[in-house]
DNA sequence: AGTACGTCCTGATCGC
DNA sequence: TGCGATCAGGACGTAC
């Protein structure tokens, strides 16, 4: 499901179809629910006729500068997907929403499951202030990570999920950065050693600059029409399947209610 | 405050 | 073959 790097996935394929410069028309919002804030009304009104400036992306978010100084802020939610097409070409299936361009192209807001969310903001800064660092710049160190865990007693996994812990992070890239780091997805944070913290830190920066670099690999090869998901980690997520550094068979348990995939050997519970 | 769980949604899949 | 039940999980609201 998008996590950050189908999100900069997502941003990156914007800015290269060239969003940034193009003035928006009305939208259509065929999904009321979807806009959090302005009212509907005020968020159609306040769009319209306003020019996309740049596309930017804090942690799972995508925040579009407008002209006049708000900002278009997007989320995809689990299923939601973003595509700049033509007008005339055939709506894809699950279209909810579009934003007409003034080159004849629009905006199409694709997402199965309507958990995708919009909003017009004038301080999108404020509104995520409670957010962690991005896991992809300096400010998330080991330290910050460490503190953040330190007095925590709630399951590794369940805190790698919250974005006021780290941003951007789902639970794909949660599990994967896990098992890249040999730590069961219960582990109690507050009993992690500085090895482990170290290493989880580790592992989820690996994890994601790989992802990164995978998408960026798929929209070159792929141009117009990359994909928007891909499975860029190493842990399976299938009954069966075998570890791939020690082929044990991997197993999943329910935390937090995830479903949470790991090898049971090379992430063992009880740490001795 | 920290932790846990239900809710929103619908396409895909599973079992009888 | 068909149909109901279950599953998937990001973020938030509520409860303890």
């Amino acid at each position: 499901m998008p996590e950050l790097p189908e999100v900069e996935n997502t941003r990156q394929y914007l800015l290269r179809s060239g969003l940034a410069g193009q003035r928006l028309g009305a939208p259509e919002i065929t999904w009321a629910k979807t806009v959090r804030e302005p009212s509907v009304g005020e968020f159609i009104e306040g769009v319209a006729g306003r020019t996309v400036t740049d596309v930017q992306r804090r942690g799972k978010y995508l925040i579009a500068p407008l002209d006049d100084g708000q900002y278009l802020v997007l989320h995809l939610g689990m299923t939601g997907s973003l595509r700049i097409h033509d007008a005339g070409r055939e709506p894809p299936p699950m279209l909810r929403h579009l934003f007409p361009l003034d080159d004849g192209r629009e905006l199409r807001f694709i997402d199965p499951r309507k958990f995708g969310h919009l909003w017009l903001l004038t301080d999108p800064a404020d509104a995520m202030s409670k957010m962690g660092p991005e896991p992809l710049e300096p400010t998330f160190t080991i330290g910050a990570l460490t503190e953040s865990l330190a007095a925590r007693k709630a399951p590794a996994k369940a805190l790698l999920l919250e974005q006021s812990v780290i941003a951007g992070l789902g639970n794909l890239y949660a599990d994967e950065a896990l098992f890249l780091s040999g730590i069961h997805p219960e582990r109690t944070a507050n009993t992690l050693s500085d090895d482990e913290l170290s290493g989880l830190h580790r592992a989820i920066v690996t994890a994601l600059t790989r992802s990164v670099a995978a998408y960026a690999a798929a929209r070159d090869a792929e141009w117009p029409d990359p994909p928007t998901a891909l499975s860029p980690w190493t842990i399976p997520r299938a009954a069966g399947e075998g570890c791939p550094r020690c082929a044990t068979t991997v197993e999943m348990i329910r935390v937090r209610g995830r479903s949470s995939w790991y090898c049971p050997a090379c992430q063992p519970k009880d740490v001795t």
